[in-house]
Formats: C-alpha cells, sequence, structure tokens
DNA sequence: CCGTAAGCGAGACGGTACGTCGAGTCTTGGG
DNA sequence: CCCAAGACTCGACGTACCGTCTCGCTTACGG
C-alpha cells in the first residue's frame, strides 16, 4: 500500500468529530458552500486544522460526513419507535403511496436545513467525478433501492406491465423532482409532484 | 442608479474576447472547472486580468458566455443550410420524434467537448441561484421550450390526453437523462434513452 | 538562468518598502527576533505577505536591508553637514583616536535600538553562512576597513611596527569587544574599551 | 515554589538520555540548527516527544546538554592518563603556550563535530540572554579561567605588566578568533593565531 | 510478590506560522 | 480609453512543529 500514514482512529477525538460535523452544517447553511472554508469550520469547531486534514482529504469529504451524520440520527430517531427501517409505504395502491413518498421528498428538498448541504454536496458531485460516486452510493442509491422495491411489489400485484426495469422507472420519478430542485427551472409543489405521479404511473401501467 | 462605470463597448477587442473563450473552455476541458482560474484563463488568452474583470463578473460568467458561444457557432453551422432554427421533428410519430431527440441528448452528453463546460456550468448554477438562472433561461429554457411545442402538437394530434400539462410532461423526459448525467447513478446509452421515452410517452397516453 | 522569474523593481512600491523596514525594526525590538513572524510584520505595515515573499527571500534578509537602511540614513543625516564620508579620525595620536572609536562602538551596542536588530542578524549570521557573508560584506567589512585605513596611516607615521599586518591588528581592538558584546561575559563600559586599546595599541608599537 | 512538579529523576532512562544527545548532535551536524526539530530529535532517538519535554525546556538546552556531555567524554579520554584536569601548558615561555593553545583553538573551530553544535548554541545564547548565560558559564567561563591562570603565572613570572587585568588581557586572545570563527571574516589559521599571539604578547608586556 | 505509580513510546490534540496561490483592485506605459 | 502586464492587499490553502494531553506498556518499589 502507498497510504501516507494512517491514523489511529481509536484515539480520535468524538468530541471533536462532532463539533466538527456542527460546525460544517451550520456555516454551508448561513454563508453557502463556497463561503465555507475549512479554517472558518475549524475556528468555529474550537477545533485544530490539521484535525480536520488529519480525518478527511476535502471540505466536500467533512460535509459529506456530516450530512450522513445527520442523516442517520434522524433516521435513528424514526426508527427508534421499533419499526421497520425506512421503507415505501405498501397500502396496495401505487399511486398514492408515491404520492406520500415524492411529496415528502418535495418537503425535504424546500427545507433549508436540507437544502444547503444536499446541493453542496450534489454540486460537489457533479464536477468531481469519485466524490460524487461516494454521495451516490452512500447516499442516493438506498434511497433509489427503495423505490426499486416499492416496484417490484407493484409488479407482482399486477399494477405495472411485467418485465418492467424499475431502475429506469424508478427515473420518471425522481429525475423530475431532481431536476427542478436542482435547476430551479420552476417551483417544487406538492401539486407537481403529484402530476408527476400520475403521469408516470400511468406509464408503467400493464399494457392493455 | 449606481453602476460602478460601464466600459464602453463599442470599443472593446474582439481579438481579446474570442481568445478568452477559447481559453476557458480548453482550461476546463483539460484541468476542470475547479483547477481553471482566471489569472490562467488571462495568461493563456495573452489577456490582462483586468480585460476578464471589465468584461465579466465571474468565472462562471465567462465560462457560460464561452460556452453560449459556441453553441451559437454550433446552432450557425448547424442551420447554415437555411433551415428553420431547431425543433424536435415532427414525423407524425411522438415516439420516434423524441426517441430521436434524447438519443441525440444522451450522445451530447457523453461527448467530452460538450460535457466538461456544461457539468461546471450546472453545477455552479445548482450553489449559485442568480446563475443558475441565467443558465435556465439562456440554455436550458430555449430547449425545454421545443418539448413544449412538440407535446402541443402532439396533443392536437390526440396523440396525448388533452389538457396535458406539457411543462411537466416534458420532465418525465430530461429529468431522468439529466439525473443521469448529473449523478452519474448508471451509463446513459441510447437503450436507455428508448425506454424512457416508451415508459414516458405511455403516460402521457390519452386517457382509455 | 534559473530564476523563477524576477519582479519588476521599476514597479515596486517605496511606501510598502519603508513600512516593511519600520515594522521590523520595530517587531524585533519590542518582542525579538524570534518571535518576530513575516506575518507580524506584514500585519504591521498594513501589507499583504506575499508583498514581502516578493522582495526578500527570508526574515532575516529583511531585517538585514532594513539594518542596512537605517545605518545609511544615520550615515546621511551625520554626512549631510558636508563632511567626509566617514572614517576614524586622526588627530596624530592613535591611541587618543582608537578610544574615542571604541567607546562609542560600546555606547552603540549598549544602545537598544542598535542592539537588537544587529544581534538578531549577527546571530542568524553565524548559522547561515551565506547570510553571514552578506552581513560581513555590507555592515562589517566597511568598518573594518576603517581599521585599515587608519592603522596604515599610523605606520606611516611610525607609530606602530612595519610591516604590521593590519587585517589582523584590527581585531586585537574590535575582537574583544564584539566577544563581550555577543556572549555577555561582562559589561561593555568605557573603561573596558580603553584598557583594551592600551594593551592593543602596546602590542602593535614598533620593536624597539 | 510552584514548580509543576519535578520528575523523579532517579527513575530516568539513561538509554533515552544517550539516545536524545546523540539524535540532537547528529541532526544539528547534518541539518543545521534551524532545520533541527524536537520533533525530528525524538523520532530520531526513538522516543516520544514528551520524554523531550519532560527533562529539557527546549531544543536549545537540549543541544546544550548533549554538547556538554560531548565535552565531558572528550575531557574524560583525555584526562584517562591520571593528568591534571586540564590547563593551559607553562613552559616558562608564555608566547610558546599561547602559541600551542590557539592552534589547538583554531584547529577545533574548523573541526566539523564542534563547529555544527557550537556554533548554533553561540548563536541562540546571542538572542536568549538566559541561555546565553549557562553557554557561559558552563562551556566558556571554565576555558577563560585557564587564562586568568596563566596569565598570572605570567605576571608573577615578570613576563608581563604587574597590575594587569587579566579578564580583560584574555580577550585580545579570544576575542580576535571568536570574532572571526563566528562571523566568518577571513580564515582561521596556525599562522593568524600565532600572529595575533605575537601582538597580543607583546601588548601584555612590562612597561618599560 | 504483587499492586500501583512513575517513566516511557506513540501520537492526537489546539494552535501559530509557514510559504504559495488566486481573487479582485490599482497603476504604468503603449497604441 | 482600451489593453497587456503585473504589483498590490487580502484571505485561504495545506504543511510543519510547537507544547500539552491522553493512551497502553513496562518496570521498579514499597506495603
Amino acid at each position: 500500500m502507498t497510504e501516507a500514514k494512517a491514523p489511529d482512529s481509536s484515539r480520535r477525538s468524538e468530541r471533536s468529530r462532532r463539533a466538527i460535523y456542527d460546525a460544517a452544517l451550520a456555516l454551508v447553511g448561513e454563508a453557502g458552500y463556497g463561503r465555507t472554508t475549512i479554517e472558518g469550520i475549524a475556528s468555529r469547531a474550537g477545533v485544530g486544522k490539521q484535525t480536520i486534514y488529519r480525518w478527511w482529504p476535502s471540505k466536500a469529504a467533512v460535509l459529506m460526513e456530516a450530512f450522513l451524520d445527520l442523516a442517520e440520527q434522524a433516521a435513528a430517531e424514526a426508527g427508534a419507535d421499533g419499526a421497520a427501517e425506512y421503507a415505501i409505504p405498501d397500502t396496495g395502491d401505487l399511486r398514492t403511496d408515491l404520492r406520500r413518498v415524492l411529496r415528502a421528498t418535495v418537503d425535504e428538498m424546500n427545507s433549508p436545513a436540507y437544502d444547503a448541504p444536499a446541493r453542496a454536496l450534489a454540486a460537489e458531485g457533479v464536477l468531481d467525478a469519485e466524490l460524487g460516486a461516494q454521495f451516490v452510493e452512500k447516499l442516493l442509491e438506498p434511497q433509489l433501492q427503495l423505490y426499486v422495491d416499492r416496484l417490484r411489489a407493484a409488479e407482482a400485484a399486477g399494477q405495472v406491465r411485467t418485465g418492467l426495469d424499475a431502475r429506469i422507472a424508478l427515473e420518471l420519478f425522481v429525475g423530475p423532482l431532481t431536476h427542478r430542485w436542482l435547476l430551479r427551472t420552476l417551483p417544487l409543489t406538492h401539486a407537481y409532484a403529484d402530476t408527476v405521479v400520475d403521469y408516470a404511473v400511468d406509464g408503467l401501467a400493464p399494457r392493455p
């Protein structure tokens, strides 16, 4: 291996790690990604710069982990009541279930606490393929898999055409939302989400 | 108004402008957007830094104009044979027409000359709302309008449901492609484009 | 040549240069050489760090020029009355003349404004041969040459032995003073200077 | 007193102490004093940084002790044949005796093993009065005392003037040598040492 | 002879300064 | 008055060491 020399993670300061996450998310939210600096994060977290450079290779990587941590915390809270980890609901009616999920996604995209860091990560991932791969693998892919699962269930229930390519089908739902979110072409509303679901679910229906 | 003092654009050096466009596109292509600097562009273009700052407010703005210029040149060449500006073909078969267009879009997204600057602009637009608005207005919206036009024709021809919201419908086509392009989840192929068209066109079909 | 790229000294900011000299001398005087930093000098001078790095290779080089400039100013003031540049007086009595000079040197060494930067430069020159050579050439050697001249005059007047090696003889005067000054073995007083002159002048007297 | 808490020197690791001395001297010799760091010494000595900070207050202090230790070892070897500790020889002829001593001093100053650390300590002592005092007290003063003793003997033997201030007289010998050594004005040779002795001894001769 | 308290190697930590890069502004000289 | 050139102030970069602070470990002593 040609790793320069890995630090001993068992000695890592949990306190610093958390403070860095908090500072990073706060600064990205307040000042924007471009105006957030490693020095700023370090200073706000009450931490030496080297402590950041020791554990992360870049500003984007810090933000990625901070955001992942945030998501995990949220998931832990949500799943604390013993329910199943996280899945798209299955009431038997695909259209209804997807409306609910896409409306929730719209709400998330419209919430500042989520928007700022997610946008920053997405933008950075657009430019940096390696980071983008991580973004997809750790954040996006698990979400997309839920759609795959739900669509497979719908297929089994005869609600969508057999032989459906679920990996593509799901993009009829998330593609349009992501498009509006990232490019800000037009407002992201519940009504919009509903229409997308309508058109797309019709497109997946069993062939006559 | 309090404009600092507008330069006299009639005395502007055309030679410098072109050199800056070329340098900007070349550097973004070679080194990536993040490693492209104003100083680098100026030096490569054989131009003083001030000449850039005089006419553009930011690196992204330079790239935007350079890219627009590129698109205009391409359009001029394409339209040199006297044909109409640019439109989605209308053979009477919506499915066929959209397949052709989406396949072309996939090819564009896969071509390095287009990919690097477009990706850079998109990413910058994701972070900077103002720049994003320009990106959408000047580059994206004209394209999207072509879809609106074609869908309206299809509606008139009874190939899609009446009362269709074309602004949303078009996103069933461009949303998925853009999603794969920007986030690099899976490869962008013609087969993929065809499947997207199949599913989406079915979704827009007249209600039974 | 392998010079990275020499800056254009005709465009150099005189204002910055002076401010840097002043700040460097002040900080070395106030905080000591070790606690004086390039950043500190830049900040105190109201100057960007790069402006220092553009023109000087090191902290010591800055201080050297600042000190030289100080010496030149002092010399300019002293010589403003039209007198000869600077020389050891020649009253005809070597002992008297050297007493006067060495007493003045003692006073200089005891004055804080001179002591701090001169000591810093000397110490740095002790470690860094290149800088030491500059220190000697630009600051020390001109002084020592005055002794050589005076001793040659004394030789001509028959006050010292013929064939005297003036370059060595002068060290009997400046060596002891420098020794006490740099190493702080014992106090540097006029009486001490007088005794050194007495012993050394006797040692140079014509052989019986 | 408010001593933080003195470590128990009876449990001190002799092995570490020696390794630190060796590493310090080696690094100063190889890389120079400025490029020698505490971390470097610790690493080279295979020792924790804290082990250095526990026993020494500064890099210079480490080097000082290392150098002292070296001198002691040398003295122990030299004195192993049962002779007196160390003294300037007294053959009855002051000139001869001093020539021998000053030539030896010149040789020492020209030997790299001595030059690097001694120069570093001297330079540091020039800047740091406290350290300088230690340098003088522990290294220099014992040497100078030998001159005082020899000069007093010479006085008793009528070879130098009565009432001579030996503390000053000795500086006519060591001052010039130190001057050339530290400031590197001109080469340090035996011939030079001889001439210094000639001039200075003449200066101390009994008044006619 | 066994616990416990020290010294120890190791290295993470909060910091300061380094020397470099680039941003955006300002100045000079030439056309 | 535009332009090429480039010096300027400023802010951030990523690195090197500082001196302090835990960690386990080993090692000697004192109950």
